[in-house]
DNA sequence: ATCTGCTCCTGGATGC
DNA sequence: TGCATCCAGGAGCAGA
């Protein structure tokens, strides 16, 4: 599930291959993973444009193109986007193939349909809520100590639910927070109100650091998720608990556990957080 | 404000 | 081995 670390990834992985390049037609295999406006228009909005900059919000993917037309992209869980210079042949999670001139062309694949993609001038992106509506991202100036602690004090419901919740903080999803809350040695079923202002600035920290050190590693992958190139990342070899039900955990050897909370799948030890 | 539950979707894992 | 069922979860939404 490609969260922040794995969409920044992809965007540096793209950055100079597209940055510069002219779209030169869109061939729309699944018009239905259009969300806007329809597949047609989609189609002649960024025909002909060239894209100026790549750029990346939370988990998604902004290409700006000529006269402020913006392509916006969400991947959500198994979307991969991905860009070849060569007659490679496309299999069957192909849905949209943009010809980008001279034999090379930018391909969103998606097993699971999930994905999503705009057109619009920058001036309407408040159509897309997700993205206008997003609050600071970790790693940020705008990501305060102050801001975070203000948010863990005021929210009633559980923590797990303020870190996944992108009006919050951007970026976030299943496992970096997993992660965090294992990195704090917070139980995901507490309520954001009950942490102190120790606990609150120890996740915090263990936000930034995942989220970092994810990007470091090239991202997470465990089964879908790839670059703009095809490469895999590394950061499932580090994980503190996700994915590792009844393993060990790292510091005490306690096996890990797995229970939903906030309605996701969670993984932590039971020994550590609490 | 916050919750639960549903929707989208399909490959892989699990169960019998 | 084969078939049926469950599960993964980002985000939006309805309804409580």
């Amino acid at each position: 599930m490609p969260e922040l670390p794995e969409v920044e990834i992809i965007r540096r992985s793209l950055v100079d291959k597209l940055e510069g390049r002219r779209i030169h037609g869109v061939e729309i295999l699944l018009p239905r993973l259009i969300k806007w406006p329809s597949a047609y228009e989609f189609q002649a909005l960024v025909t002909g444009k060239t894209i100026q900059k790549l750029e990346r919000k939370g988990k998604y993917l902004i290409l700006q193109l000529d006269d402020s037309m913006m392509l916006v992209i969400h991947l959500r869980m198994t979307g991969r986007l991905y860009f070849v210079d060569n007659e490679e042949k496309t299999d069957r999670f192909t849905h949209i193939i943009f010809d980008l001139g001279e034999g090379c062309k930018l391909l969103y694949a998606d097993t699971r349909t999930l994905g999503t993609l705009y057109a619009m001038p920058a001036s309407e992106l408040w159509r897309i809520a997700g993205l206008a509506g997003m609050g600071p991202e970790p790693l940020t100036a705008e990501f305060s100590l102050a801001y975070f602690r203000g948010l863990v004090h005021a929210r009633k419901g559980r923590i797990k639910a303020l870190l996944l919740n992108q009006k919050l903080i951007g970026g976030l999803g299943n496992i970096y927070v997993d992660e965090a809350m294992a990195i704090a040695r917070i139980d995901p079923d507490r309520l954001a109100c009950s942490l102190n202002d120790q606990e609150a600035g120890r996740l915090y920290e263990a936000i930034n650091q995942v989220i970092e050190d994810g990007i470091n590693h090239g991202g997470t992958t465990f089964r879908d998720y790839r670059d703009g190139t095809g490469k895999s990342g590394s950061h499932q070899n580090y994980l503190a608990v996700y994915g590792r039900k009844g393993q060990p955990c790292k510091l005490c050897g306690t096996p890990i556990e797995r229970k939903e909370v906030a309605g996701r799948g969670t993984h932590y030890c039971p020994n550590c957080q609490r």
